[in-house]
DNA sequence: TCGTGTTTTCAGGAAATACTGAAAGCACAG
DNA sequence: CTGTGCTTTCAGTATTTCCTGAAAACACGA
């Protein structure tokens, strides 16, 4: 090969790993704004744009972080059902790969929010509802008044999610959308 | 007053302001799971709940927090739009209460959230997009594809969330919401 | 059963985040 | 301009959260 391609060549693929740095790194940022760890995030952003299942050396090697954190890590993204792994046959790794489609992954992280965190919460506030429903004193009534609706709202958005997440793959989605101008 | 209904009203307030920490401690909780700060989720809850603007001082003492926390946060809060300030003529102390509509709430964090981190994330993306876009290789392409379909999608997201929002208090969500069977 | 390659666990340490308290700043009445 | 009451700031500290690395557990072929 020719010096120039050689060289070209080179610089293309800085730019590719700067870019994926750079998408990497913004992933574990916006991970923590939305209370999950930097790590957790940026081996998903890791696995989200290669093209291949990735091991758990190739990980700790690309993502400079220990066996333990990759491990642990890798463990709670299964858990979530944002990646999966996968056991080639005559090797005796694990490697582990993204669900690409992205549709597919916001409903993989809805429906997990809603069990782990929307539900619990309704249930703290219907619990709150029932304790307080026969108070009379003026600040029993605001108490319960608000704690109500937030219930209500919340069962509402509940509600919502599932119906958005159960139609998957459906186009009843983005059509319903257009009625929301 | 009679024993016994002294009594009664002392066990009513009893169970009132149980009821009113364990909503502001899960609401606290909740909050750490979606990347607000503790305090700032406990010092909202308290101001949902309560009939009054308070103070500073009253907020300090209700749940045991020094004097600058509580002032940072309030000012976060504010800054968020979450709550607002109240003056009393004669008084010099500043109070504060929060927006009790629900709605109005969600809209908010809605709209701060949008522009604080979906923005954000969109222009990063588009940037690595931008920065990959000519590229030939079979990781690159990838790349690519990815970003570009996450790109794409956080968009979509971005223009639903704000064609929500903007519907404020017009019935349109729910309404709209009938389509999502 | 042993040896080897791999994964899991977890105590201790590091880093990030949040909180405190006191001092400085500010605003206003007198 | 001065005293008073309230707010803001921020250096130091506490707490929470996360990560490391090494040891233990595991799984499987020989």
């Amino acid at each position: 090969m020719s010096g120039k391609t050689s060289t070209d060549s080179v610089a293309e693929s800085a730019r590719l790993s700067a870019a994926r740095d750079e998408f990497i790194t913004q992933w574990g940022v916006m991970g923590s704004a939305w209370g999950i760890n930097r790590t957790m995030a940026q081996i998903h952003a890791l696995l989200l744009v290669t093209d291949r299942a990735l091991s758990t050396d190739e990980i700790m090697d690309d993502l400079k972080i220990s066996r333990g954190n990759a491990n642990m890590n890798l463990r709670d993204l299964a858990g979530w059902g944002l990646i999966r792994s996968v056991i080639r046959k005559g090797e005796r790794k694990e490697f582990f790969e993204a669900e690409k489609d992205v549709w597919k992954m916001f409903c993989t992280i809805v429906r997990e929010r809603k069990r782990r965190e929307i539900r619990p919460a309704i249930n703290v506030l219907k619990d709150c509802v029932e304790r307080t429903d026969d108070l009379t004193s003026a600040d029993a009534v605001a108490f319960t008044k608000q704690t109500k609706a937030l219930c209500e709202f919340m069962e509402m958005a509940d509600g919502v999610l599932s119906k958005v997440v159960r139609s998957q793959e459906s186009s009843i989605v983005p059509w319903a959308l257009k009625f929301l101008k």
